[in-house]
DNA sequence: CGAGAATGTAGGCGGTGTCAACATAGAGGG
DNA sequence: CCCTCTATGTTGACACCGCCTACATTCTCG
């Protein structure tokens, strides 16, 4: 363990790299963040890792598992960011924007890896997909779902009042509205903005679904309004 | 002329195809609906033509350009869809919800399809994305904005009342949580669902946005509960 | 300490994207 | 009507890719 250690702070000599797991997802960030797609070859992924251009099927089964992996980093950085952002902010509502902001600006930030997360999960009927990355994204997504359980059961969001159905697809339509935002900001599609306004219209668009979970349930027309 | 459409319709024999980049665009998305990615090879794409693998460059600068060609014919058949759900459909209330519910359903009906549409346009700072996939694009949010508008103008949507930026952020908002939800719903992270009950869930969303835009404007505590 | 599991390297195979050189067909002016 | 020009296909080649098999080195732990 140590020794692993030691490896990983000095330039890896060895026949053994120390944790070239770690270092083949960093190069593909590299990568990405260079070329902003995710054609580049895992040959290239290997190079920059200083190894052997099968070392990585050591680790990976193919290709496909590697960008799984990084897409799965992605959405825990992505949580983690969000949970920061929220850290001594106690009311449920302005927890729900400042998470919003958080996560279209991080998609705006990082286009490529943000389209790599959910773009690499293709193909993939269901079971498919690595287990790793579900679970990367359900801990993205439970973030959410916290702050509106928090704010259904403090009557922060009466509309939601402690039904369990209500609260999943208040998180979902939350989810929802944020990520596609996100993608047509990333895409170039929402003209409607003076182009650098995203940071404020991300937020009024987190703000104006935070009220629309704070408004008192008084709606006639359908039973179901319970979220957006 | 009377020579191509003749061309068309029996086998290709002659050396001349008579409209080959039609038949790459169908090739390549014959192996879209089949491979459920579009990690095909362009010289497959060739292959199912009936054409040698180098054909192909005489109508697309590269695979990028045929993959962002059947992108932008795939927002094409979204607007003919939604324009066809709302034929005869007078009050825009009811045809945003229909549109909402159309397109959702194309997205999870072609899911690999509706991913292209929207993955192939990456990379591209925001010129090299090519002129008829933006415009393709412009095609289908048009429908949407045309909608918003009518209501608009007919005091349907009174929250909007004619401001021509809450009108554009209405169509973004619109287009975000519709977008959104497919998205989800096609990688199955809509877990909360009962995993048929898209079509409902597409229904309420669709008609809980409509019903945001019709309330009368009410809330006081931020200026720009326009939309959602 | 010695065997076996982990983890790395070397080399090869069929396939890919793209380029260059050449072939054929259709269109239009002499 | 023919003859050239251009659009459109074809063949061949190159470097590179994903992934396979075989082999080498190192680590682990009984």
């Amino acid at each position: 363990m140590t020794a692993t250690k030691k490896r990983r702070r000095e330039p890896p000599r060895s026949y053994h790299h120390g944790d070239l797991r770690r270092s083949l997802i960093e190069a593909a960030l590299e990568l990405l963040a260079e070329e902003q797609n995710w054609n580049f070859s895992l040959r290239e992924v290997a190079r920059r890792a200083r190894v052997s251009h099968n070392a990585p099927y050591n680790h990976f089964a193919d290709k496909q598992q590697l960008l799984a992996a990084v897409a799965a980093s992605g959405f825990l950085t992505l949580r983690d960011r969000m949970r920061r952002a929220i850290e001594g902010v106690d009311r449920p509502d302005a927890a729900l924007v400042k998470t919003g902001v958080v996560y279209v600006r991080f998609g705006i930030e990082n286009p490529a890896f943000y389209k790599l997360m959910f773009g690499s999960v293709l193909g993939s009927g269901e079971a498919e997909r690595p287990e790793d990355l579900v679970k990367a994204a359900d801990a993205a997504k439970s973030i959410l779902t916290e702050i509106i359980e928090r704010g259904a059961s403090s009557a922060v969001f009466p509309r939601l009042r402690n039904d369990p159905k209500r609260i999943q697809l208040a998180a979902l339509a939350a989810w929802s509205i944020v990520h596609g935002f996100t993608m047509l900001a990333i895409d170039g599609l929402a003209d409607g903005l003076p182009r650098r306004a995203f940071n404020a219209a991300a937020e009024q668009v987190a703000q104006t679904f935070a009220n629309g979970l704070k408004a008192s349930p008084f709606q006639s027309e359908n039973k179901e309004n319970t979220r957006v």
